[in-house]
Parts: C-alpha cells; sequence; structure tokens
DNA sequence: AGCTATTAATAAGA
DNA sequence: TTCTTATTAATAGCT
C-alpha cells in the first residue's frame, strides 16, 4: 500500500521492522476501533512486540471480552483471577451494564431484537413508538411552519423594501394591492393547522 | 475508502451494518495477521459480532496471548500501579461518553431533547420512528396471531379428547359439527391477516 | 457475491 | 519520530 508493493514477510532490517510495527500496529487499532463504532461489535485486539511490550485495545473492556471468550469457547476450566473481578466489579462495570442496556433499548426502539419480548411488551413499545412518533412529528411540522412563515417575511420585507422608492402619491394604493397577491399566493399551510400555530409557540 | 466518506458511527441499516461487518472484520483480521508476519508480533484478536457471534485470530495461540496478556498486566500493576489507573480511567471516561451518547440518541427516539436537530435531522427521525413502529406493530400482531391460534388448538384438542370418550356411533357426526362451531366462534383475526401468516412462520 | 470509483493506508524517502 | 508523497489496498454504494 505504498511506494512499493511488499511480500508479506518478516521484514529483515530491524530499523524498518520497527517503524512499520507502529505504523501498521496504530493503523489496525484504528481499524478495529472502526468496525467496533459501526457495527457495533465487541472487539479485543492484543499485540505484543518482538520485543515484548505490550499494545492492547478493547472496545468494552479487555477482561470482558476475554471473561466472554473464556465462557464462548467451551473449553474453560481455570477461573480468571477473583481478585481483578472484584476490583472491575466497581464503577466500570456498572457503566458497561448501562451501555449494554442502553444498546439493547436502543435495538428494540429500531425495531430489531424483539424476539425475547412478550406480547405485553410488544405491545407497550408500539404504543411507546407511535408517542415518539407524534411528538416528532408535531416538531417536524412545526418547524416546517416556522420556515414558510420565515420566507413569507422575507418575502414581505423585501415588497416593502421595493414600495419604498415608488413616488409617494401611489404608495398606499400599490402597497396594499400587492401584499394581498402575496398573501393569497404559495400558501402550502392547511387551514386549520396555520389558524392555531401561535398556541403553540411556548411548548415544542 | 470508497465511493464515498463515511462516518464512523453506528451503521443505521441493518443489512448494510451486516455487510460492512464481514468486509471489515475479513479486512481487520488480514491487517492482523499481516502485522504478526512482518514485524513478528504475538497478536490475539477476539470479536463478538452485534448478534454475539464470535471471530477470533491468534498468531499464536489464544490462549497463549492471553495468559501472557493476564501475566503483563498483572506485573505492571504491581510495578506501575497508576497506568492501571490510567488505563482504568480512559475506559471509564469512553463507556462514560457511550452512556451519554446513547441516553441522547434514546431521548430522541423517544422524541425529547430535538431542539438541536435540523428539520432534516427531524424528518429522518420521523422516518426511523415510522420504520421502527410498523417492525414492532408487525411483530405484535404476529404474536398475537400466534397466541389466538394456540388457544384455538387448546380448544380442538379438548374437544377432540371429549369426542374420543363419545360411543363411536356419532362420533363423525358430533366432531364434524363442535369444531366448525368453535371455529366460526370467537375469530378476531382481519381476513388478510390472517390469510398469509403461514408465509411469515420463518422470520420473526 | 462481484464490480469500481473513491478514499484510506502506508512504503520510501527526507 | 514525524511529514510528505507516490502507490497500493481497502471498501461504500450498486447491481
Amino acid at each position: 500500500m505504498t511506494r512499493k508493493r511488499i511480500q508479506i514477510k518478516k521484514i529483515d532490517n530491524i530499523s524498518s521492522r520497527q517503524v512499520t510495527f507502529s505504523k501498521r500496529r496504530k493503523g489496525l487499532f484504528k481499524k478495529a476501533q472502526e468496525l467496533s463504532t459501526l457495527c457495533d461489535a465487541d472487539i479485543a485486539l492484543i499485540v505484543f512486540s518482538a520485543t515484548s511490550k505490550l499494545f492492547e485495545y478493547a472496545s468494552s473492556s479487555m477482561h470482558q471480552v476475554i471473561e466472554r471468550h473464556d465462557r464462548y469457547s467451551a473449553i474453560h476450566r481455570l477461573d480468571r483471577p477473583s481478585i481483578e473481578l472484584q476490583i472491575e466489579s466497581d464503577s466500570n462495570n456498572i457503566l458497561r451494564k448501562k451501555v449494554e442496556d442502553k444498546t439493547r433499548e436502543l435495538r428494540q426502539m429500531n425495531g430489531e431484537d424483539l424476539q425475547g419480548l412478550t406480547l405485553q411488551e410488544l405491545q407497550k413499545l408500539e404504543e411507546h413508538l407511535k408517542r415518539s412518533l407524534t411528538n416528532v412529528s408535531k416538531d417536524a411540522k412545526f418547524m416546517q411552519e416556522i420556515s414558510t412563515f420565515k420566507r413569507k417575511g422575507v418575502e414581505l420585507m423585501e415588497e416593502n423594501q421595493r414600495l419604498k422608492q415608488v413616488p409617494s402619491l401611489i404608495h398606499a394604493h400599490s402597497y396594499r394591492q400587492s401584499s394581498e397577491s402575496i398573501l393569497s399566493n404559495s400558501s402550502n399551510l392547511p387551514e386549520d393547522g396555520g389558524s392555531n400555530t401561535s398556541l403553540k409557540l411556548g411548548l415544542p
């Protein structure tokens, strides 16, 4: 991926090997992090350099991923040092549980991962989403109306400016007429939707 | 690295997320093994998908690397407790940020905390919620149907049991009649909703 | 699963 | 180590 294609075999020259190690290690960790973020994956990456220096990355916690891995690979015989577990199980564990919970909640709000829910829970979720949708739709509609009003305001001000440059003799007459034509023109607002908008102004 | 630059955040669309996961996972594993070969590093990489499937790579043996990692961090914890603290607070901060992000996302999914969003973002959220609601409603309806069918099944079996104790002379006659009365009775299913249920059975 | 237009990573060199 | 740059490698959006 550079000036020249290279063969994937151990780099002979020690200093180039070290340079390459730094660069590629950085790239590898970045990729791991990106995969974790993009795809909601739980990742642990452990790298020992040829000189036995440790570099590590874990999307959640190293211990957690390793534990999970041990559990997953059915051949787990020795328990991890329990002291570390005790220590870890402080604020970190609480936070991790929070992240887990919220992640699940979000997935369910997205309509994924529903198979664990009872019918009642599903119906509650459905109601919840309906309420959320109502809120969001109301806001979206409101913002749409606001932008329409803003546009109208600009049009009126421009019209106003033009009229101020007209000789004062016919000023009153043409002002009234032009304004009316604008108002009756491009009005996309529903009749009652627009009429009570002022009432909503304080809320959303 | 492609047709378009992407933001590094969780991919909304499920199938794109899965596709990206496969592609990038493959890339990540390749990079890990290249680094291992080129620089003589000892590497372990553990990846759990969002659906909890395990993928792993180890340049030597997974167990060996994990053991080595545990030894290393144990030793360095004794030597320099500050490193451990540093790592702790780092991951703590990351977790805290995660909780924060997900909390905000959830609030917005609930229709709260919307004032920071643009009209476009609001409309996207609205669409998102509509899609979620559709998913959830579909699931809920499906489960409702399932439970209706289950109930009917129980009724039919009970009826069946009773009929088996009736003298065989009038057996065929009463069985047919009674079954029909049950079927035409408490059916709350919409006509078309019920008709294609068999097609959905494999999916949810 | 493939195919490319693009972006991202990085080998060399400074 | 860091920066720059010429190239190669990875991959996002499509089909």
